[in-house]
DNA sequence: GCTAAGTCGACTGTTCCAGTGAACACTCGA
DNA sequence: TCGAGTGTTCACTGGAACAGTCGACTTAGC
């Protein structure tokens, strides 16, 4: 199961791409985040300062502050949100591919039963989790998507330092 | 990720699944599966008595009792267990099939973009985990399966009541 | 320098996890 | 019939994680 963490970052996330794909680049404000998806404005500050640390959003301070995706929408996918809160999409440590860990008492890894099976499960989730992205949850039209990459070239200083 | 009681239940029904394979019917000691696997002995405990409500295992009390599964081990797939012990395989209740629940704060279910793929997720790796029998774990031959099968029928009372 | 935005750390109540303990019930063999 | 060896049941615990909340602080624009 997820965290009601991801889960709202997973909405909050997608309403930051679709307000980028509605108009100009700029800031927004995590309070009209917080009214627009009905998630509680103090834990979204959290949620929040916590994708900024994982590099998958930007902040301005000052009056005219706020939160904007670091890349394009098309460049962002589920798994890159859901790992940044919830850790690794495997069943377990030891089959992880982002946060691989032994299992401490397995006996044999190569040979584990388990293993094999769960090793599949975090493939298939992995892969579907990674082609979602959230332009494509956001509904963005591929013009959408080109002028906000073009609108993030003009302003770099909206992307990533 | 899997709770480590929900990874001992696998290994614990693994086990059963092999010593029914190996011989005789009988009842196998909870102190003996503890030891084989390295689990603790009163936490395996619980974790069978949980198995048991959920019929994946049949108990004998008294001085030649035990567990034994209530299937054939080629009946029970890695779903049933992780299911009986950790809950729903989905990812939010709204996209699980055995445990199905609205989520509150979604405003509408049809058309929400992350309960879309969430439902391919929990699809791909409900389809994998279902598929997965403790007999395959357990590395039984088709032979040893048939002998269990009879076994089982000749014996009834080792089974489901 | 006021104001409205984000930043950071601490704090809280609740639930879940991983396990332990003790008393009890049952069955079988002697 | 007794007791030895099983499983059964329920209570309990320490620690961590979850889901938020709060207050004090910094920053940037007007």
């Amino acid at each position: 199961m997820l965290t009601s963490k991801a889960k709202y970052a997973l909405r909050a996330m997608i309403d930051l791409a679709a307000q980028a794909g509605a108009g100009p680049r700029r800031p927004i404000f995590i309070a009209d985040v917080a009214a627009r998806q009905d998630i509680p404005r103090r834990f979204l500050e959290n949620i929040l300062l916590e994708l900024r640390k994982h590099g998958l959003v930007v902040s301005h301070r000052g009056k005219a502050g706020g939160y904007a995706l670091a890349r394009t929408p098309d460049l962002i996918t589920f798994a890159d949100v859901i790992r940044a809160i919830d850790g690794p999409l495997a069943l377990t440590p030891c089959t992880s591919r982002t946060a691989y860990r032994r299992c401490e008492d397995c006996k044999d890894e190569v040979t584990c039963a388990i293993r094999r099976t769960l090793i599949k499960v975090r493939d298939a989730s992995a892969s579907l989790l990674e082609a979602t992205t959230l332009a494509e949850a956001a509904g963005l039209s591929p013009q959408q998507i080109a002028a906000d990459k073009q609108a993030q070239e003009e302003d770099p200083s909206s992307s990533v330092a």
